[in-house]
RNA sequence: GGUCAGGUAGCUCAGUUGGUACGAGCGUCCGCCUGAAAAGCGGAAGGUCGGCGGUUCGACCCCGCCCCUGACCA
């Protein structure tokens, strides 16, 4: 099963009340809990809180790592299979939409190739995107059509994909097909009241110390990490330690930048059919189990 | 009490020598998303231009009074 929805709803929180109840193993979706020393920022739940339920996912990147979702679909699998092997229930939890899809839905990611990436990405920074479109309409005009001519990221990796494959690139995301039996339960709260979950949830996470945690993944690479360095207060607070901004300045733009990442969960999850809505609240774990008996 | 500056989209501000507000950034809402996805990209909705009068064929832009904000002077 999976537990999905924005931040700040209360995932992780249900996530161990079904594991629980079900005996089962979390098994992290979340693409920026998947690094190590990300902890306070990531609200990741520490040992203790684990409370002896198995996690898995959890920590296993260096930040100076580059993400990668096919990589994941291959980790996510081989937990999904090692606790299935145990007999016992996966439980998948996150809020990377993507990272959801890659583990549980039939997705095929094609391959990557670093050298031609980076010619792709030297011609983006050079000719701009629209130059790329243009070359894009010619090789495959079906996913020219589909990404607009401004999205440089999308353009470079189809050209890459077209040109490592030498078919198109599917530019739509395929229907929702699940390869294992799988439950979705997505946690759903107000707007207001996930925004002041987010701003209180920044306030702590600030007193728990999070720009030491930042200067501590400084000196661990963290600026060089491309995918590490962009997470939502590590980013800011990066910004921060480098004299751009204050330290106030950082705090809140960390919560808007969230309350945006929010909104992009949600348009991202609302369109998945397969999901079963419960609104958070101190019944959640009620509602859940009663969707799943459902 | 006086002088000056200012009151234009939810916020910060552009703008029109008087002829239908051409606005911008942020926010809000909505959408897209196949190896960076806590990333990347797009669309839409919002304005009686502080109030009331006057001048004018016509005022957000001119005049008068009033209200509000800020600075300065007493």
């Amino acid at each position: 099963m999976a537990v999905v929805g924005p931040t700040a709803a209360g995932k992780s929180a249900l996530s161990l009340r079904l594991a629980e109840t079900l005996g089962g193993e979390i098994i992290n979706a979340d693409s920026m809990q998947l690094y190590q020393g990300m902890d306070i920022g990531t609200a990741k739940l520490t040992v203790a809180e684990q409370a002896g339920i198995p996690h898995h996912l959890l920590g296993i990147w260096p930040v100076t790592e580059a993400a990668s979702v096919s990589e994941y679909q291959r980790l996510a699998r081989e937990a999904i299979a090692a606790v299935h092997a145990a007999d016992r229930v996966p439980v998948l939890v996150g809020g990377s939409g993507l990272y959801v899809r890659a583990a549980i839905d039939r997705l095929e990611f094609p391959g990557t190739d670093a050298g031609l990436r980076a010619a792709l990405e030297a011609e983006l920074a050079r000719a701009g995107p629209a130059a790329l479109h243009t070359r894009l309409a010619v090789a495959d005009p079906p996913a020219a059509a589909a990404i607009l001519p401004s999205n440089g990221r999308r353009i470079v990796r189809a050209l890459e994909v077209i040109e490592l494959s030498g078919r198109p690139f599917s530019a739509t995301l395929p229907q929702y097909e699940s390869v294992y039996e799988t439950v979705q339960i997505g946690i759903e709260l107000p707007r207001a009241e996930l925004d002041q979950r987010v701003a209180d949830r920044v306030t702590r996470m600030w007193q728990l110390g999070l720009v030491d945690e930042v200067r501590a993944l400084e000196r661990a690479g963290l600026r060089a990490g491309r995918t590490a360095s962009r997470a939502l207060g590590y980013a800011q607070v990066l910004r921060f330690l480098a004299g751009e901004c204050t330290e106030d300045a950082a705090a809140a733009q960390t919560v808007l930048a969230t309350r945006r990442f929010i909104r992009r969960q949600e348009s991202w999850f609302r369109r998945d059919p397969r999901i079963r809505w419960v609104g958070g609240g101190p019944d959640v774990a009620a509602s859940a189990l009663d969707a799943l008996g459902a």
